[in-house]
DNA sequence: TGGATACTAATGGTCTAACCATTATAATGA
DNA sequence: TCATTATAATGGTTAGACCATTAGTATCCA
């Protein structure tokens, strides 16, 4: 199954070629791999130096450990749990701005709004239409609804990334919507009046979805996006004073 | 310095105080941490468990170890290796399309052009068209020096990411470009004729964005990228045959 | 004097062998 | 039949030793 691990570093040998396995294919998410007494014979090392390639690899989110009996490795399909970790570690170390964030979810999200709006079919915009309700109810509420609505609105976009049916996408988004909220609880303070005008943006969209209308679709979107990232700013200003 | 480890997993628990430590600054960036038989006392544990936490912010692009006398763990300051290394994870293991990869390349560089073309200073231009003659010099000698093309080609696209500022842009694009490759060698075959084409596209987006021109070097830069999944789509074709 | 060489010690990398903690399953008993 | 207990597989931890790399220091020789 494996070969004797090299180089300079074992674990690394070892994270590597356990990679390679499951990135090609070989070893399917959701099976095991085998237990540590097992492939550390396998790879001719010893536990610590095994268990030293597997802390890497989990913490890669290429695999999961459970304990006790039947425990062990197990595969795991990729996910965006880590991307939302290195982004947070970026956001934390000052290496990303709320306005960097900002500026590329204006790009990204005008992008997908205008590919959603020439692939929805009639399904979709039902979809749409659904969760678009959902807003309208939370936004009537005022602010005390304001987390219902925007969970609500966090399903709209990733819907509209559904339908994009671009997996990157997909993951870029949902990495975005993630980690986006770290800001909410800081510098988002919302009334009614703002729940409003968020949903009207939304309920925009989705008619230019509907006809189709590519450009549309996607200035809205991003003056969406540009509104949303307004409000913090106007916030984070107000708690400097 | 550090208190006790507790916790199921002990060597988690010294990863949070030790990311903690680092993200809040009280150990900066270029600082050594203590030796690990040094670490070890602190945290009252074994140098195997300590062993393992290493590993893990290792892994998180934390630290940096180095062998020998006054080697051991430097704290790194953070960058978007890791956002990148996730990302090719996460494309590599759901087996993105090529089709998906160009969309979705055509969308966001179209975006970073445009920043970059408001954003280029006098010193940035110049850099621009170094790496443009750079281009032209490869692009002249036709497929024989493709791969060399293409390497001037990736620097200038990845000199424009880093003339928008973003780091987003940046660390995705990077992304992407690491991952084309992976096409390359299957698809894209490019003669002489081929290289001068895409001579022609980078030149005119140089142009359009030292005039500050958004727009025009947003399409330039997109019909540039379509034309490049010109080549390797219609190559893939000819495989099919 | 000065440069090359050898020694020394600090530090990460690895190994062995044991024991602890958790948990699914099997055996036991009311 | 169902609850309880025992068993064994598996990950988590520990201790102590030795190896490999490397910077600094001492030594030697020209």
């Amino acid at each position: 199954m494996f070969r004797a691990a090299k180089q300079s570093r074992i674990f690394q040998d070892i994270v590597d070629q356990i990679q390679e396995a499951i990135l090609s294919g070989s070893v399917k998410s959701g099976e095991m791999l085998p237990a540590e007494r097992e492939l550390k014979e396998m790879f001719q090392t010893s536990r610590g130096t095994l268990r030293e390639a597997l802390r890497v690899l989990e913490q890669k989110g290429l695999i999961e450990i459970k304990l006790g009996v039947g425990g062990g490795a197990m595969i795991k399909s990729a996910n965006t749990e880590q991307i939302r970790e290195s982004l947070d570690i970026l956001i934390r170390s000052q290496r990303v701005s709320l306005s960097h964030l900002c500026e590329f979810r204006e790009g990204v999200e005008g992008d997908v709004v205008a590919l959603a709006a020439q692939r929805a079919t009639a399904a979709d915009i039902q979809r749409l239409k659904e969760l678009l309700k959902e807003a309208k109810k939370h936004a009537g509420k005022g602010a005390s609804h304001r987390d219902a609505f925007l969970e609500a609105d966090k399903k709209l976009h990733l819907a509209m990334a559904q339908i994009s049916g671009n997996p990157i996408y997909i993951s870029i988004l949902k990495m975005v919507h993630n980690n986006i909220n770290r800001y909410y609880d800081n510098f988002l303070h919302m009334g009614k009046r703002e729940l409003m005008e968020n949903y009207e943006d939304l309920s925009g969209m989705v008619q230019a979805i509907e006809k189709g209308d590519r450009d549309k679709s996607k200035s809205l979107a991003q003056s969406h996006i540009r509104r949303f990232s307004g409000y913090m700013k106007k916030e984070k200003q107000q708690v400097k004073d």
